[in-house]
RNA sequence: GGAGAAAUGGCAGAGUGGUCGAAUGCGGCAGUCUUGAAAACUGUUGAGGGUUACACCUCCGGGGGUUCGAAUCCCUCUUUCUCCGCCA
């Protein structure tokens, strides 16, 4: 959520930034400026009565200590009016916020500088690729068959107990898999990120703090006896722990890293692109979670993303890292960098991380602020990045280690394995 | 799931209708003393909004109500604790 104070110092800005989106933000930019207007001129009446009932009820209070009754019954009369005119004046109050919020609710974060604009995936800007893309002898298979081949992953059986999207690994292909999350997390830890383990189900508090809900509710499932979401990402649970805080400078910043399983309805989003891992309704993501000064929040982002290279780099598996442009920047981001490894069997990039700043913007939803040097009270910087998506790499193993013999195990691996190949 | 108790400032803990945003203690900060530190003593110390700065408004778990006036009374929700039941 976009602050008002800023709308008002940098209109002009946020307009042209926004544009990168696609998007036209005057309108609703300007209405928010007069609806915020109109709470806060409503907001000082209010006070203004309130102020002259606090000091009537007083001298009611002493006027019937001295016994003066008839004063103050007069006093309580015009109190009794004052009282009607404030009941009016915040149900006002709350519909001129309520308005404000909604307006609020529906613009998207903006832009950072570097983020080119562009309306789709074809537009995203590519600023690095490393890796050598292997030589695969014969025909390579693509992931879903090598699944088969091998017996590691079930995905008719998913579908048996569950249904479509819902994979079983099997024998070395769920240990291959708890070896990748053991993996991640530490390097993530010895990265200076501390682990957590957090729930799997979020109230509806969680879901509006990291801005999965309102807009993208269809997105996550509901369970609704209990009114609680399954999460979509561990971003929402990990950065939900902060809610509300407000925290010291040298508490800044906090790092965190979580292994959880993600659920995702993905409604619509079938098509040829989804077979296999490609696409899953539930599946394992270990995520790295910053809460940073806002002037090193940019710093920090670099970090991140050299921390995730590092991860690809010793698994040995071509990448490259997109900047994603204005059109296909999720909503409350302000930069995204996206990792896709290549698939030479499918002859397609894989994507295996999405890297974001989003500046104040969840932290303004999330009342997440630190005080300043000054004394002052200042939103917080978010960040949050997959390190890394667990089904992608997967994939992305099974079809680059793909050999006559058997899928190799990347090195840094077999310790976690302890196999070096399936076969 | 059933029965009971509770929720107050960073923490502990008073306060049961009227100058209560809230006693007191601890902690924090500043000062005196000291070569320095500790101890002792003195002062100060919640948050949000608003204002150039004041004024002023809001906040005693959340929401609603009674009243001229609520931390205090009523309703409701949530959470915590104790006991019972069930259970990985």
């Amino acid at each position: 959520m976009l602050q008002v104070t800023d709308i008002r110092d940098r209109k002009e800005e946020m307009i042209a930034a926004l544009a990168k989106r696609g998007i036209d933000a005057k309108q609703v930019l300007e209405a928010i400026l007069e609806a915020d207007e109109t709470r806060r001129s409503t907001q000082a009446k209010l006070d203004e009565t309130l102020a002259q009932s606090n000091t009537f009820s007083k001298e009611i209070g002493i006027l019937y200590k001295k016994g003066e009754t008839q004063k103050a019954n007069i006093l309580k009369e015009k109190t009794s009016q004052l009282k009607e005119a404030s009941k009016e004046l915040s149900e006002h109050l709350n519909t001129a916020s309520e308005e404000l919020q909604k307006l609020l609710y529906t613009v998207p974060n903006v832009p950072n500088a570097l983020v080119p604009s562009g309306t789709d995936e074809n537009d995203n800007e590519e600023t690095f690729s490393e890796g050598e893309v292997p030589e695969l002898h014969g025909e390579a298979l693509p992931h879903w068959e090598l699944a088969k081949k091998y017996d590691i992953i079930d995905f008719e059986l998913g579908v048996k107990i569950t249904g479509a999207g819902f994979p079983v690994y099997k024998g070395k292909g769920a240990r291959l898999q708890r070896a990748l999350i053991s993996y991640f997390l530490d390097k993530n830890t010895a990265a200076g990120y501390t682990e957590y383990q957090v729930p799997h189900l979020v109230n509806e508090a969680s879901g509006f703090g990291t801005g999965q809900l309102p807009d993208k509710e269809g997105q996550m499932y509901h369970v609704t006896e209990d009114d609680l979401y399954l999460i979509p990402t561990a971003e929402v649970p990990v950065t939900n722990m902060f809610r509300g805080d407000l925290l010291t400078e040298n508490e800044l910043p906090i790092t965190c890293t979580g292994y959880t399983p993600c659920f995702r309805r993905e409604a619509g989003s079938y098509g040829a692109h989804v077979r296999g891992l490609n696409r899953l309704h539930q599946f394992d993501k270990v995520e790295i979670v910053r809460i940073e000064h806002p002037e090193k929040s940019y710093k920090a982002l670099d970090g991140m993303v050299a921390h995730i290279q590092e991860l690809l780099r010793e698994l040995k598996l071509p990448y490259r890292i997109l900047r994603l442009c204005g059109g296909d920047l999720g909503f409350t981001a302000a930069i995204t960098y996206d990792f896709e490894v290549f698939s030479t069997a499918q002859d397609r990039w894989l994507e295996i991380s999405s890297v974001s700043n989003f500046e104040t913007f969840q932290a303004n939803r999330l009342k997440l602020r630190f005080k300043d040097s000054d004394g002052k009270n200042k939103l917080v910087h978010t960040l949050n990045g997959s390190a890394l998506a667990l089904p992608r790499v997967l994939a992305g193993i099974l079809e680059n280690y793909q050999t006559p013999q058997g899928i190799k195990i990347p090195e840094v691996l077999v310790p976690y394995c302890g196999f070096d190949i399936i076969d």
